[in-house]
DNA sequence: CTCCTGACCTGAGTGC
DNA sequence: TGCACTCAGGTCAGGA
């Protein structure tokens, strides 16, 4: 599921109601997702002080009194939900619960598991294993067109693949890199060394424009995504290629072609995207 | 090193 | 209804 714009829109959700709470208890309902869980992650929570939870490409991070920061990750299915009080039910796909102080509750679930928790000391994010190889946050002012220049130079994949290379730019998934070389007018094929120039400056200004919409209409809704208090995302309507093959390009009308890359669909305008 | 494929999992949709 | 098959917002390990 989640993108960086579907992640933001989970963490600025759980900000306002986990910042500066106590946890009250945790509910482990199995000991591994994607790897094993934490030994005693439940018990090493319980009784801490949650401070702002923030992002850095598609991870949440959570950091606590103890000096620990919880790593959130909710690979392709997983979603956070905020319950105002004891849920009515747990469901088979949630994994993990967490009651806090003022009676507020967040459940973690993921019916793929590909997603995963890990605990690490606050202030070694940088030499997490996960974390370590992360490029740029494309929101920042460091992806620049010089650093862009300098990450694609001699690349011989597509530029579908290097935008998909979470340690060239973090956050970008299958949705938004789509998206983003539509706007651009790239094509997914492009040899990634061959986007320089005015090209460069381009799919900056796309990747920038298409995450903040996408963030400010609560990400994208197709099958798993729902904002934490139960509201689906709305950029799924701003959507011009991401799962629209066959149909006319919302420019030229040309149909939108589907091809394969690196295992992932990529769908453009083969007229507008050059 | 770089780049691509397969694998990890479940559920939804499609076609017979 | 049932079954077989494909596909899905990710990404790591392994091999060419």
């Amino acid at each position: 599921m989640p993108e960086l714009p579907e992640v933001e829109t989970v963490r600025t959700a759980l900000e306002p109601v986990v910042t500066g709470q106590q946890i009250a208890s945790v509910r482990l309902m199995r000991d591994n997702l994607r790897w094993p869980l934490p030994g005693g992650l439940a018990e090493i929570l319980t009784g801490q002080i949650c401070g702002i939870p923030w992002r850095r490409g598609k991870y949440i991070l959570l950091p606590l009194s103890g000096q620990q920061t919880l790593l959130i990750h909710l690979g392709m299915s997983g979603a956070i939900r905020i319950y105002g009080r004891y849920p009515k039910s747990f469901g088979k796909h949630d994994h993990f619960s967490v009651k806090l102080m003022n009676n507020s509750w967040f459940v973690f679930s993921d019916p793929r598991r590909f997603g995963y928790l890990d605990l690490l000391q606050t202030g070694n994010e940088a030499k997490h294993p996960l974390l370590a190889a992360m490029g740029v946050e494309p929101l920042s002012n460091a992806f620049s067109e010089q650093y862009l220049d300098v990450g694609l130079a001699g690349r011989k994949q597509s530029i579908k693949s290097a935008l998909l290379d979470q340690r060239l730019i973090a956050g970008l998934g299958n949705i938004y890199v789509n998206e983003a070389l539509f706007e651009a007018r790239i094509s997914p094929r492009r040899l990634a060394g061959n986007v320089v120039g005015k090209r460069a400056q381009r799919l900056i200004l796309a990747i920038r424009n298409v995450l903040y919409t996408a963030i400010k209409q609560g990400g994208t809704s197709l099958r798993d995504h729902v904002q934490p208090g139960g509201e689906i995302g709305y950029f799924v309507q701003n959507l011009k290629v991401y799962g629209r093959g066959g149909e006319a390009c919302t420019s030229c009308s040309a149909p939108i072609k589907v091809i394969r890359q690196s295992g992932r669909s990529s769908f453009y305008c083969p007229n507008c995207q050059r």
